[in-house]
DNA sequence: TCCTTATCCATACGTTGTACGATTATGTAC
DNA sequence: GTACATAATCGTACAACGTATGGATAAGGA
């Protein structure tokens, strides 16, 4: 045994160094100091002061690392529920804001997250939770509330996309769309062009709070003319 | 040379095997034919008879090349505009959808696409301009354009993100949200559970299509609430 | 003609995920 | 206690990956 000091073959009991959390815990944290890129298998048993091929006994490969850590970010997932107190849509609009919020809190998770349909687990399917509270008080039909949800998870997926994609852009600033478009020939997009001029004029500068809201608003507005149609 | 008939060095006028587009082209098809992950630079080289290294001469590195793939996606889009012939909500859905199944011809590429904020080209943005046209017929305010068509973008992005990402797990059936929340304690989720079962009842299998709609529906609505409130 | 530049090829390096098998401890059955 | 299946770790090794470096050949302008 050349060993270096180290020990081979099963620790004694209560000196396991390894467990499915606490490699999942330190995946988390190489994702969110570093980004998705450091997280190599090596770097992972490197962190955990151990052999890399220790960790295939917990999980049974990368991809399993990946959909764990998706696992972990919608179960540290916290819709609040403000209940009765408030309308229904703003009860709708703080679960859809706290929702954002939480995707927002590992932003180097954003696409594994967004994109991992395996994590549809029981985590998630309870996370919805609040929203179906909400549109139920608004009184939805059960496919309505269904459908309304949907779209609402969706739009929020599609906006935290966005958020999550610029800011990864740190290599190169983020062409953002208003001085793009002002640097294309007007004839190309005519009605894009004039539009963007006259914000220009406000002295804008995209903000991803005020579009999120705007979404909401948007939203909740149609569900309520949803409502009045019954 | 112990070159098996290959020849080395610059080709002959008119002979050159490879270009950008050449090379994107081929790239696509692996990917539409057996997924990203087959994309590698060696396979991509091998499909086009050429050694790994010649590809690099013309894309400076792999994250080029599925830039590059997200940039011929959108150039595919083509939104049509009705025009003042339809109202101007039934306008902007006909381009939402066109958005949404350009978006579709390459589901395996979902993900790149939606997520690479530098393939914000001026093609995506010229792609937008029948969304605002739509908007601005609407009586919008220049803002109310801008956000409603943000909006708008990010659910048809977050809408087909779940599309794509439902699709691509072939290895294993998905597992639907309505079997999973049936299959759930019912007091973690009382509403949630409530509004399922009453779907159930109605012999409800989920349909992507239906859903988008529903969610095209809804936006209108709520852009149709902020005409109003002018 | 000479020289620069464009296109393609061969070799090679470091890194990655992980298959395989050895090693040591635990827990159960006798 | 002794035997044995199982659990947890480590060491070695391999194929595949992206790509750096440098060489070969031809194109095209000076």
């Amino acid at each position: 045994m050349v060993n270096g000091g180290k020990r081979s073959g099963r620790p004694r009991a209560g000196e396991e160094r390894l467990s499915r959390d606490a490699i999942l815990t330190a995946a988390l944290g190489i994702v969110d100091d570093e980004g998705i890129d450091a997280l190599t298998m090596r770097r992972l048993a490197a962190t955990l002061k151990v052999n890399p091929m220790s960790l295939y006994h917990h999980l049974p490969n990368k991809a399993a690392v990946l959909a764990g850590l998706a696992e972990l970010v919608f179960a540290g997932l916290e819709l609040p529920d403000p209940g009765d107190a408030v309308p229904w849509d703003e009860q709708l609009k703080q679960a859809a804001r706290a929702y954002r919020d939480g995707l927002r809190q590992h932003p180097n998770l954003a696409l594994q997250v967004l994109s991992d349909a395996s994590a549809v687990s029981d985590v998630v399917v309870v996370t919805m939770e609040p929203f179906y509270r909400a549109l139920d008080r608004a009184g939805l039909a059960p496919r309505e509330i269904f459908e309304a949800a949907n779209t609402l998870i969706d739009f929020i997926h599609g906006f935290s996309l966005g958020e999550a994609s610029v800011r990864a852009e740190t290599f190169e600033l983020a062409p953002d769309l208003l001085t793009r478009v002002r640097a294309l020939p007007a004839h190309k997009a005519p009605t894009l062009s004039r539009i963007v001029n006259d914000l220009g004029a406000d002295g804008l500068a995209y903000d991803f709070d005020s579009g999120f809201e705007s979404g909401l608003s948007t939203l909740t507005a149609g569900i309520a003319a949803t409502v009045r149609r019954r």
